[in-house]
RNA sequence: GGUGGAGUGGCCGAGAGGCGAGGCAGCGGCCUGCAAAGCCGUCCACACGGGUUCGAAUCCCGUCUCCACCUCCA
């Protein structure tokens, strides 16, 4: 069985063989950090931190490039409102997007680079597509990717030039030879501050978003590399103009295309311009991290999803009941080493489904056939059976990034932690009592005190235990 | 207008010619002093209209609705 992927090129399935044996090269477009993250821009996170899990799970060594745009219009913007230096703004928002990142459980990027970083790589491409006559300066230092000098543009989106709309903005259209083509290179204007320019031997000025990831892919890729990723809204113009000055410049570039689709509200994407971005740390506030992961990892990445507050309690009400089987497996059999789950053979229906162009809808249900195998064997007391359920439910939740055992809150002082298990045990053990001389209404009345301070009590075969209330209470505030 | 995608049971969501997807909610049962958790059962859907086929949610033809990109966007 090999890994099938979709790939947005050709517009299906293709079995994927990584140009060297062995090894994977991805580029990822990251964010162009000119806000905080909304959680829409954590599905392409998600999402491709899944693919990057799958691949090195199946013994791909894997590097992984999600670059940062810290240089573009609406940054110098927003710095100059908020009167902050440009790169200040920038630097302020990165920072939130790797909050964003790491608090859902990313793996980290092999490299992460920024746009800022690699401006002499920019201007040898640049430089290499005027020589080659793919570009040409016009004005004072603005320079454009000729779009009519390559044929093949429009391949990557399966458009034609001529069905391609023309620009609308009539301010940029005199300098270019042909209205549909793009900025290689923008000269400096006067408003904007001095260190937000390059020299260049066309004038100073600053890079077009398009450029940059060329670049960056070929600085830490090379040539040719394996998969391209992104949002499906970088489909056009973004990747496909890439695309066009990459290869127009001699080299193959990307030999896959994969885009995650975006998070909805009311059917529309999410955005912050629309008003319904819902930032990361709002959600964060009142809904564990590992829900908001599981809500935006649970479904195939090429579909929508609508978030509603119903797709939260969904995710809650799953993940409760994985966290409830991990944990009480692990009360009973005992931690698990970490090479038992990381190294663990994977049931074969989980690797179809992950290999089908990760098909975690597929794969969860393989999780709930063996999480459900699981309880039963706890119930039967059949501790072997127990053990051998909670590595496979562990180790396939852990290709998604979602073993519960990872994200155990092990935040603060592990001394209150003690403590407050002790004294809900004096409680249980009170309850015990009562429950033994039969006196229900002083059990019963234990059991409310403490449902009452969020945290529930089960009576399972092995006796009491109790955990803390998924989400807060409604009365709490 | 061009390009790409979607319509599955109360809800979420896989599948893609015959075999139970899975989950949530509901209902019935088991367990429990009662609960909770868990387990078992139940709920048999595929936008609409035709057609092909022994057999279609899955193929073909037509229709409707929705979304996205074509301007910055994950």
């Amino acid at each position: 069985m090999t890994l099938r992927l979709y790939d947005t090129a050709t517009r299906d399935l293709r079995d994927f063989h990584p140009v060297i044996q062995g090894e994977v090269g991805l580029y990822v477009c990251g964010a162009t950090v000119q806000g905080a993250p909304h959680i829409g821009h954590m599905r392409f996170s998600v999402a491709f931190d899944v693919l990057v899990r799958w691949l090195r799970r199946t013994g791909l060594r894997v590097t992984y490039i999600r670059n940062v745009t810290d240089i573009d219009d609406k940054i110098i913007a927003k710095s100059a409102a908020a009167d902050e230096p440009w790169w200040a703004w920038a630097a302020i928002n990165e920072r939130a997007f790797s909050d964003a990142y790491a608090a859902l459980g990313n793996l980290p990027a092999t490299y992460e680079p920024r746009a800022t970083g690699h401006v002499t790589d920019m201007v040898d491409l640049m430089e290499r597509l005027v020589e080659a006559g793919h570009a040409y300066q016009a004005g004072e230092g603005d320079v454009y990717f000729d779009v009519r000098s390559w044929e093949q543009y429009g391949s990557l989106t399966n458009q034609r030039l001529e069905d391609l709309a023309p620009a609308q903005d009539e301010s940029e259209v005199s300098a270019k030879r042909d209205p549909r083509d793009f900025a290689l290179w923008k000269a400096a204007k006067p408003r904007e501050p001095e260190s937000a320019s390059w020299p260049t031997p066309f004038g100073r000025g600053r890079p077009g978003w398009h450029l940059e990831c060329s670049a960056m892919a070929q600085r830490y890729l090379g040539q040719t590399f394996d998969i391209h990723g992104g949002g499906l809204d970088l489909r056009f113009p973004h990747h496909e103009n890439e695309q066009a000055q990459s290869r127009a410049a001699g080299y193959d570039f990307a030999r896959y295309w994969m885009h995650s689709a975006w998070v909805t509200q009311g059917g529309a994407k999410m955005s912050k311009s629309l008003g319904n971005g819902l930032l990361v740390s709002e959600v964060l506030q009142r809904t564990r991290p590992a829900v908001l992961r599981f809500a935006l990892a649970g479904v195939h990445y090429r579909s929508m999803i609508e978030w509603t507050a119903e797709t939260v309690a969904d995710a809650d009400a799953t993940w409760d009941r994985f966290l409830g089987f991990v944990e009480r497996a692990t009360e009973r059999v005992g931690a698990l080493p970490a090479d038992a789950v990381t190294g663990a053979e994977l049931p074969a229906a989980f690797v179809a489904a992950m290999d089908d162009d990760l098909n975690v809808s597929a794969a969860l249900a393989v999780v709930h056939e063996h999480l459900k195998a699981g309880n039963s064997a706890l119930a039967e007391r059949d501790d072997h059976g127990a053990r051998a359920e909670l590595v496979a439910v562990r180790s396939m939740l852990d290709v998604l990034g979602l073993d519960p055992a990872q994200w155990a809150d092990t935040s603060g002082d592990s001394r209150y932690a003690t403590a407050l298990d002790a004294l809900i045990t004096c409680e249980l053990e009170a309850r015990a009592d009562a429950r033994a001389a039969r006196d229900f209404a002083t059990s019963d009345a234990i059991r409310d005190r403490l449902a009452r301070a969020g945290i529930l009590v089960e009576d399972s075969a092995t006796g009491a235990r109790w955990t803390l209330a998924a989400t807060p209470t409604e009365d709490q505030n």
